[in-house]
DNA sequence: CCCAAGTCCTGGTTGC
DNA sequence: TGCAACCAGGACTTGG
């Protein structure tokens, strides 16, 4: 979410009002066809973990980064990395300014996808709430006996979290990764959703987490890998009280936690 | 060989 | 029994 979040900010900034030329997609986006070329970007927005530009013409590219999708914006001299999916030439009419857009994603899970504007299928149909927004997760997962965890992980609850936001938001909430939705007291809800906006926030602040592939539009890092506290650190003692932090799998994705502050 | 990630898909189980 | 709702786990992909 952090990460999606700063390139949506870095997009508005350098390219919204420039406009689409000579497009070149991959062999993945085969159907981005020539009818991006001409079409001008007003803005940028993000719902979840989907990047939303809104086109002129009444169209919309929607770009979902996956686990190792970098969005770039670069000199066009300069030559374009391995793994670049999708590329086009970027020009403002009104200044004459030209960038590059690149798509560069080595895992190949993200998609680029152009529709009419509005039009959306699939999970973009079915988010819960943003994490800042003020409406309320949707309460009904609560009351299924699924790992909490695993709760967070599921887009229909909050939008926007990822395998390393639960682990932090949940160790700074002191909740057991494991417990069960409906075992959850509404204040330990409560203290979820604020811790949720807490670490969200942090992340933000700290220019996302690049752990592994996440960098900004620039190619350069985020620091937030330097502020975790028990996310990759598996087996290093917690912070808070020093015992060895536990790893164990929910819902399929790696989970850290310290059995003794997180009950 | 196994692991990491987010989403889609499939097939199985539960509950009314 | 019928059928929807729910849920677990695999597929996808490639570099470390």
């Amino acid at each position: 979410m952090a990460e999606v979040e700063i390139i949506r900010t870095e997009l508005n900034r350098k390219i919204a009002s420039f406009t689409f030329d000579a497009v070149e997609p991959g062999l993945r986006y085969s159907h981005l066809d020539e009818s991006l070329t001409g079409l001008q970007i007003q803005h940028v927005n993000r719902r979840g973990k989907f990047l939303l530009l809104y086109l002129s013409n009444d169209h919309e590219l929607i770009i979902h980064l996956g686990m190792t999708g970098q969005l770039l914006v670069s000199d066009l001299e300069k030559a374009s990395p391995k793994h670049t999916h999708f590329e086009s030439v970027l020009r403002n009419l009104t200044t004459g300014a030209v960038f590059k857009l690149l798509f560069v994603d080595p895992r190949r899970f993200g998609k680029v996808s152009l529709t009419k504007a509005g039009v959306y299928k699939g999970l973009l149909t079915r988010l819960g709430p943003e994490i800042f927004s003020k409406d309320h997760p949707t309460q009904a997962l609560l009351r299924s006996k699924k790992p909490v965890k695993a709760i967070l992980l599921d887009q229909h609850f909050m939008a926007g979290l990822g395998n390393y936001l639960c682990d932090e938001i949940l160790f700074d909430a002191n909740i057991s990764p494991s417990r069960p939705g409906n075992t959850l007291h509404p204040s330990e809800i409560e203290r979820i959703v604020a811790s949720a906006r807490k670490i969200a926030t942090n992340a933000l602040e700290k220019g996302g987490l690049s752990f592994s592939d996440y960098v900004n539009t620039d190619g350069t890092l985020g620091h937030f890998q330097n502020h975790l506290k028990v996310y990759g650190r598996q087996g290093q003692s917690c912070y808070t009280c020093s015992q060895s932090l536990a790893t164990i799998k929910v819902a399929g994705r790696t989970t850290v936690f310290c059995g003794t502050c997180q009950r």
